[in-house]
DNA sequence: ACTTGTACGTA
DNA sequence: CGTACGTACAAGTC
């Protein structure tokens, strides 16, 4: 049953005075004495969601936003000695509550504003203002007459009156019947009558009555104080006794229209609720049952409607119509949308929807095609000069390629236009984003009885891809206009979306895999997981589970009664450090077996897992996400190929395993030399360090040389191992205890290392303690090629939260640069080797592997290490060192 | 069938 | 109390 109706109807602006309503809920639920059972009252955020829950259900707003009192003294307090004096103070079980409600705001999406020195009545005032000229309709919940002056034809007051239910909607008819005065007189009526709560003083024998008469009798309180003298009687002379009394009042009942905001009201939209975090509060406080059901049914139903549904027209083309609904399709950029299933290098297609610049789509079923619809489908989707817009549109590339199609004239993705737009998010859902920039719901509408007819099954599907096509065409224009304002236009246009089509050729390419190699290897390692397993059973004399961390904790803990390593959440570590310690501290010999089951173990996994992901044409098809590292690295999935092992020995052997192709040569691997180093001396522009770097020695004895002010012959290994560590952990953010455990030295001896270090490298801490400052200032930080990243934690009040948040600083704009430098390698490589049948396997973050066809490796050699060198202009030369070999492991270095 | 915690591989 | 990832397994939850 669809549930929008086509009711074009203005955006309708929800303003809640937060205090007032949330006192209201408070007074109303005192004798339910509602509290958690560690004694945190809760009647006025219970009453204040309910209330909220019941406005947002039966006003269904476009946008909303609650607005906060401040504790800070406002303009009225500084014009009025008195103002407010005799309220009295809060009472004891209401703190707290307020900031419970601002988390549930938080959670809900629903913003929230205060403003030191104005009460949350000036910043509706203003709101209320600002969209009726926007042309937006305002309601306003509160529970303070005052706002009765802001009803006009736009503007409604729902004033609450008893309990938390009880509501009444003044509309200026309203006002009219219940004053017998229209809004504007309100604030007249007010100052005359005055108003205990405000401390607003009143006329003696002046009350509502004679109020309303005086402003009805001469039109104004302008008006009265200018004829004062007409008063008769004896209210007449308590009036003139107390005309400076009623102008001040005046003063301080009109509400301020011109607050100055930082935001719109058309900005104020509610975002995607966060379920988890409404559940985890809603938990917390102890609030289940009828509130909470409530809660969610109105989010579930009240989200869709933010702006009426627009009805589309879908045509789904027969076969034999594609052709000529295709050569009608007008000029502009498409919208299209994908069904199908995707991964491991290919995919396959059931249909295609096409939203056309003229706000009609079709459906088609690229099986069931005609060869002329073929024929023009192909054309015009490999057609470069048709401009058109996918969501995430990597899979569906690798389908339309199977298909034996492909795509061109890609302009914008939304999925990683939205990737850099909120690069902090891990996954976005189309239907989300449409929720979130064009305030649309894409969700397809259930109907609810299960019998469907065929028919009526293709014609639903066809529906909601041609939906989805249609959002992801005026998603692409909203996104597109978000960027720009942040600089991001570049980033996207010219690096991540032709990075699409580089990252599907390697996925279809895939790396080759020695399947008889991996399946001796496992039986190696699964031998001596047996054998592993077998001696700790026999060294405790009892069997256990030894993937079980907590049932090995039982056994070295308890039955044997080691010494306590470090704690975990939920109990003592098991990991590897521990083992070792636990190994070095006793003389049992459990530590040392249950090290080695966990090595064995962990490589026999690994393995088993590769040879699941194992094509039939032999080859492995990783595949590479590109909008899921906050950072702007890629990652590797299904099988992750990005952390095959190479620290070991035997975990090397795993490399073993991924060779080269039939039909070609060998493996080339290409990796740059400590970017991410060379990215620091490079934006902090240390002299000293880029010396380093241009010394021609190994980098890290260079730097060593410097710490420790030695010739670079005399730098011991010890000495190059402390400053290697040093170097890597500067961009982690590393403290002196981190780095006292790495190198297993006391931490004032890390302190002193680290005081060397920046003695001869200074310029590398003033420009790591300027990045925090920047990002604390901005809010984001950003990358060479201006990824951002936002970490709104760095101003928190959690120590530990902006701890975090100083570490992710400091390493995004190095672990992002270097992103971006060989995201353009990468680009300007795939260019250069167009012509030449060798072919681009995969990335490991700072290294690319090759597959190189016959004849072709010194040329690829040449064409891979100057692009990678050539891909971003640094204050020191990027490195790149090439590995050649038959298999992975041959070809590293 | 799902989430959470622990552990561990890579850059 | 070192950033960024993905995967496996156990154990707890639904």
């Amino acid at each position: 049953m669809p549930k929008n109706e086509a009711t074009p109807t203005r955006p309708r602006l929800l303003l809640l005075d937060g205090h007032s309503l949330a006192y209201r809920a408070f007074y109303a639920l005192k004798d339910a004495n509602l509290m958690t059972t560690d004694g945190q009252h809760t009647e006025a955020v219970y009453g204040f969601t309910s209330m909220l829950t019941n406005i947002l259900r039966d006003e269904a707003p476009t946008h909303v936003v609650v607005c906060f009192d401040r504790s800070e003294p406002t303009f009225r307090h500084e014009a009025f000695a008195n103002y407010k004096a005799n309220r009295s103070a809060t009472p004891e079980n209401f703190v707290g509550q307020i900031q419970l409600i601002f988390e549930l705001l938080d959670a809900l999406r629903i913003p929230h504003l205060s403003l030191a020195g104005f009460e949350a009545d000036d910043l509706i005032a203003t709101l209320a203002t600002q969209a009726t000229e926007e042309g937006m309709d305002v309601l306003i919940v509160t529970g303070d007459r005052d706002a009765l002056q802001l009803v006009n034809e736009r503007v409604t007051v729902l004033m609450t009156r008893r309990g938390i239910s009880d509501m009444t909607r003044f509309t200026p008819e309203a006002v009219q019947e219940k004053y017998g005065l229209s809004p504007v007189q309100y604030p007249d009526f007010a100052a005359l009558r005055g108003d205990p709560s405000d401390n607003l003083p009143s006329i003696p024998g002046v009350g509502e009555k004679t109020a309303i008469k005086w402003i009805l009798d001469f039109g104004s309180l302008d008006e009265l104080v200018r004829r004062a003298d007409e008063v008769k009687g004896k209210v007449g002379g308590m009036l003139r006794e107390h005309l400076g009394q009623v102008i001040h009042n005046r003063m301080l009942t009109e509400l301020k229209r011109d607050v100055v905001l930082d935001v719109r009201p058309t900005e104020l939209t509610m975002g995607q609720w966060d379920r988890e975090k409404i559940n985890e509060l809603l938990d917390s406080l102890q609030i289940r049952g009828e509130l909470r059901e409530r809660l969610f049914k109105t989010l579930g139903t009240a989200e869709p409607e933010i702006e009426g549904a627009v009805e589309v027209q879908v045509t789904s083309l027969a076969p034999g119509e594609v052709a000529a609904w295709l050569s009608a399709l007008p000029e502009g950029r498409a919208g299209l949308a994908f069904r199908g299933v995707y991964g491991s290098g290919t995919g396959r297609l059931d249909g295609i929807a096409i939203a056309s610049p003229d706000d009609s789509a079709a459906y088609l079923d690229p099986t069931q095609l005609t060869p002329e619809d073929e024929k023009a489908l192909s054309a015009w989707l490999a057609d470069d000069t048709r401009p058109k817009t996918v969501h995430d549109a990597k899979g569906p590339l690798l389908a339309l390629w199977a298909h034996g199609l492909d795509l061109r004239g890609l302009t914008c993705d939304t999925a990683l236009a939205a990737y850099l737009a909120l690069p902090g998010q891990r996954s976005f859902p189309l239907d989300d984003l449409v929720l979130r920039y064009l305030h649309r719901e894409l969700k397809a509408e259930s109907d609810g009885n299960g019998q469907t007819s065929l028919f009526e099954e293709d014609d639903t599907a066809a529906k909601e891809l041609g939906t989805r096509a249609l959002a992801v065409r005026d998603l692409a224009i909203a996104l597109e206009s978000f960027l720009s304002e942040r600089g991001g236009t570049r980033l996207v246009t010219e690096v991540e979306l032709p990075l699409v089509r580089v990252l599907a050729e390697v996925e279809r390419a895939g790396i080759a895999a020695d399947r008889q190699y991996f399946a001796a290897l496992e039986a190696e390692f699964a031998a001596a997981v047996k054998q592993a397993t077998e001696a700790a059973h026999d060294s405790v004399g009892e069997q256990f589970n030894l993937g079980s961390p907590k049932q090995l904790q039982e056994i070295l803990f308890v039955k044997l009664n080691l010494p306590k390593t470090g704690k975990t959440k939920t109990g003592y570590t098991t990991d590897a450090d521990a083992l070792v310690w636990l190994a070095g501290q006793t003389e049992h010999e459990l530590p040392t077996i249950m090290l080695r089951h966990r090595d064995q173990q962990k490589l026999r996994t690994t393995v088993e897992g590769l040879i699941k992901e194992i094509g039939d044409e032999g080859r492995i098809h990783t595949t590479f996400n590109q909008i899921v590292a906050a950072t702007g690295r890629l990652s590797s999935e299904k099988p992750n190929l990005q952390n095959i092992p190479i620290r070991t020995a035997e975990g090397r052997r795993i490399r073993k395993g991924f060779v080269v192709g039939a039909g070609f040569e060998t493996l080339l691997t290409a990796d740059y030399s400590q970017i991410e180093l060379r990215i620091m001396a490079d934006m902090s522009g240390d002299a000293s360090l880029i010396e380093a770097f241009e010394s021609g020695h190994d980098f890290h004895l260079a730097t060593a040389a410097k710490v420790f002010d030695v010739a670079p012959e005399a730098v011991t290994g010890e000495m190059r191992a402390k400053i290697k560590a040093m170097n890597y952990g500067l961009a982690y953010g590393l403290s002196d205890f981190g780095l006292s455990g790495q190198l297993n030295i006391p931490v004032a001896e890390a302190r002193e290392l680290k005081n060397g270090y920046f003695e001869e490298f200074g310029g590398v801490r003033d420009y790591l303690e300027a990045i925090v400052a920047q990002a604390r200032k901005d809010g984001y930080t950003e990358t060479i090629l201006g990824r951002r990243r936002y970490l709104p934690d760095l101003t928190s009040d959690n120590r530990q939260r902006r701890e975090m948040a100083e570490r992710m600083a400091l390493n995004a704009p190095i672990q992002g640069s270097a992103a971006d430098i060989i995201k353009v390698a990468m680009l300007n490589v795939q260019r250069a080797i167009e012509g030449m049948r060798s072919r681009m396997l995969l990335q490991v973050h700072d290294e690319l592997v090759f597959e190189v066809a016959p004849g072709e490796l010194d040329s690829l050699r040449e064409v891979v290490v100057a692009r990678m060198r050539e891909a971003y202009q640094l204050r020191v030369p990027l490195d790149v060192s090439v590995g050649v070999g038959t298999t992975w492991e041959d070809a590293g270095h």
